[in-house]
DNA sequence: TCAGCGTATTCTGTATACAAAGTAATCAGC
DNA sequence: GCTGATTACTTTGTATACAGAATACGCTGA
């Protein structure tokens, strides 16, 4: 039987909803750092009762992506320049095992990733980009074989889609971003589990100092405008 | 102002009661792999309504503690030694760069961490072990200046000690394990990154190897035993 | 005796109702 | 005019009530 009997998705009960649609509002930024979110309103805006809601915002808190604010609701947590390097650290390790653990059995990643991310890097779409992006990614921690790589750093995408959303000009992206992938890629189907090892924590540490460095200035204008 | 006002932990409400004592009732082995649980059972049992356990059922399976099984309520999750390695995969890793972080600023840990740990080791508390055990990874954690990655990690360490509460006979943990923690201390006191680096994910890797192994063994003696 | 269908039971998820905790604003006192 | 306490309001967390979905059992027919 090569038919892949995927599991069927069961019902998205309305508490997954309510979450992917709050995740999705404060990772775009239409729920900006600091907005306030009060169970009743989000339950009137989402035409559900206010439990969902409830257990949404308890998961979003364990993620890290709103705060308590007792009292007055929960706050969407704010950029933090410091949160954002500690969670690239992370990520860039992450990354880094799936890459040896890819090259281990010399998975050949599909050349597609790479043509693709370059026809986006070329053009002016910024949400094809970071698309292009997190499939790279993405099919590295499937070619590790462990599935948990990829479980544990999702949380991680989130807020950084979050931070790169906030640095609007995100052209201003490396272009160097696809010849690393590219080399990445290399190293993995000729097993070189240290050189991709190596490669990918590189690749992952200069995205974060690069980002961080935007976000900074970044949140710096902000700062200007609002004084 | 020196004091470090740390927040005051806001009253620890149901939802996180019930969180924090099934999960001790899992890791400990009370709640055996492959139990069901109902709601309406465990409300009983610790006096609350169904409403917080619900929710807290929710984070267990978000962290892969329970599963679902539509009709007839969750079903604590099976111990899986390929779960095991993968966890141990990223731990490894987690370990290894909280090493490498600490090594940068040749934090100088505890040397009671070390001594402590020696007289646990030839004692014959198991629960002391672990406890040495476990202080002594998050002692390596809290040096790394990056508290993501014990926040990340802390929900593996369930796993683990999960895993090691089946293999009863814990008391073949190796006994190297206290030189190679000292190793690692002194690595990361001289400021030597690669090598603590490195050798904390040797070690990590080694134990789960040496913990995989148990658990498999423990595994074919229940079903013998069961069959 | 076994397969297939229908009913009843069980369990979860959602909605509403209630109680407690914290904040903000008002008013008295200095 | 400002500090402090009291009152009212806001918002969350928990309990109860209800509806829907899935399973297990029992029944009928061959």
């Amino acid at each position: 039987m090569s038919t892949k009997l995927i599991k069927i998705e069961s019902a998205p009960d309305l508490v997954e909803q309510v979450y992917a649609s709050l995740l999705d509002a404060i990772s775009d930024g239409s729920l900006p750092p600091g907005a306030r979110i009060m169970q009743e309103d989000l339950a009137a805006q989402l035409a559900v009762s206010r439990q969902p809601v409830l257990q949404a915002l308890r998961l979003l808190r364990k993620d890290g992506f709103v705060l308590d604010a007792p009292g007055r609701g929960v706050l969407v947590a704010p950029l933090d320049v410091t949160a954002l390097v500690q969670i690239y650290q992370v990520r860039s390790t992450l990354d880094a095992l799936a890459a040896r653990l890819a090259a281990q059995t010399k998975t050949r990643l599909d050349p597609g990733l790479i043509t693709r991310g370059r026809l986006a890097a070329h053009g002016t779409d910024i949400k094809a980009m970071l698309t292009a992006d997190a499939a790279f990614h993405a099919a590295i921690y499937a070619a590790s074989g462990n599935p948990l790589i990829a479980q544990t750093a999702q949380t991680h995408w989130h807020h950084i889609r979050r931070a790169m959303g906030a640095v609007l000009q995100v052209s201003t992206m490396r272009e160097s971003i696809w010849d690393e992938h590219e080399a990445i890629v290399k190293a993995i189907a000729r097993g070189d589990t240290a050189r991709a090892e190596t490669l990918t924590r590189q690749h992952g540490e200069d995205a974060g100092v690069n980002l961080a460095f935007l976000l900074t200035e970044a949140l710096l204008n902000t700062t200007k405008e609002t004084s």
